[in-house]
DNA sequence: AATGATTGTTAATGACTTGTTAAACATCAG
DNA sequence: CTGATGTTTAACAAGTCATTAACAATCATT
């Protein structure tokens, strides 16, 4: 499901959690010291880290800011033994995301995971990750577009311009915009094209009722959102 | 600290997590229902949203859905008596960001909410300002005037007189400088369309009984505003 | 190489929106 | 009272948009 990285010294700890989070499907990469934990992280890119915040050689919070100056958007959680407001706090200056207090269940561990690598989907721009509006949803990746569970695979140019006017949802945005991000280029063709697509697009949102692509007269569209 | 949407239908638990996140120094406005809570999302724009999952008139999915459909990244936290599976991923689907479950200590929650408004600093982008005035505001990107959460598109020519009235407002604007400000000419006939674009505009803002278009006979026009 | 499907562009037509002009009426200043 | 200026409604022509279809280029498959 997804690489972390565990760093633990905790021997059975460490050994507990690997385990159950292997049975969960994600791929585990366990190390007993911050120092090798921080070799370990630059050669596996994992998407997210638990860091215990006692740790011999080099410490979690130490480990965590090494990390967050390389990565700004990778999920830090750290595990630790004491919930003390002061270590909660040093936690979040160096980077952290979040807290897990020791001891802590298995279930409670995995949801606050899911948690994290879910939102890193959505806020990593360059991921993955779907788009939801209205009753629809865009994954700009496959360029596909969702209504109602049925799947509408967009063309290049379709999906660029559904994409556009999405990043600007409930803003007009204007046809020069438009045709000098999508074509690069202001002339009376592209604007002609331009009007071509926006009629393919509205033809696949018809499906929506919370959407309608409106038009102002002599500046450009918006793509609002009831 | 932020302004955050409580959506919470439970009288107890209600006041009480409004009253410690207000002792935190947040900002906190506290709803009973879902229909309530999304308006009250569009007037003020809170930086996050606790959302109690049952609610009367609107179910804190379908909310959390419409408030995701305006807004791509503002945080989400579901607030549940349960912690089923199925509630979860459903949480997810409509583009909630964290769950988390009835009781939950007040240490708890704040935390996560300082979590997450620390992430969102850095992901979202600037929105556009809106210039507010009386009743009414106008939103001079999007060319659109509200009053009474109603909102007129404007034409181009609207826009444009609106916005320098606006610039000068409880200030006569003579003649001769919205003519050459906004028709670039001074003649008799652009004089003309100046009084018919009056005229539309006065038709538009007579929603609003603190506002009014003054002639001064002779010099120019004035927005009024008492 | 031939075929057919897909995609972005161009063309053509009709409908709609907009700024302007016209005209009738009201108001103001001297 | 009178001429000038402002207000309002309606009508108009130019420009802009919506929609469908035709076309050319590209690509995959045979």
């Amino acid at each position: 499901m997804a690489k972390l990285l565990l760093a633990e010294d905790d021997e059975n700890l460490g050994f507990m959690v690997q385990d159950n989070l292997k049975d969960l499907g994600h791929e585990v990469l366990w190390t007993k010291n911050g120092e090798e934990a921080l070799a370990l992280y630059h050669n596996v890119k994992p998407s997210l880290c638990l860091i215990d915040v006692m740790m011999p050689k080099m410490d979690g919070f130490e480990l965590a800011r090494k990390m967050r100056s390389h990565d700004e958007f990778i999920p830090i959680l750290f595990l630790t033994a004491k919930s003390i407001e002061e270590d909660r706090l040093k936690g979040f200056e160096v980077g952290g995301d979040d807290y897990i207090t020791k001891p802590f269940s298995m279930k409670e561990l995995s949801y606050r995971i899911d948690v994290f690598l879910r939102r890193n989907e959505r806020t990593k721009p360059s991921d993955a990750s779907k788009i939801l509006f209205g009753k629809s949803s865009y994954d700009p990746s496959n360029i596909t577009y969702e209504i109602n569970d049925t799947f509408h695979s967009l063309t290049q140019m379709e999906g660029k311009l559904l994409e556009l006017l999405l990043a600007h949802r409930n803003n007009l945005v204007k046809r020069e915009v438009i045709l000098e991000k999508i074509w690069g280029e202001n002339d009376y063709f592209k604007g002609r094209s331009l009007d071509v697509f926006i009629t393919r697009l509205r033809k696949y949102l018809k499906g929506d009722d919370t959407l309608e692509i409106k038009n102002h007269h002599g500046v450009g569209f918006c793509l609002q959102i009831k």
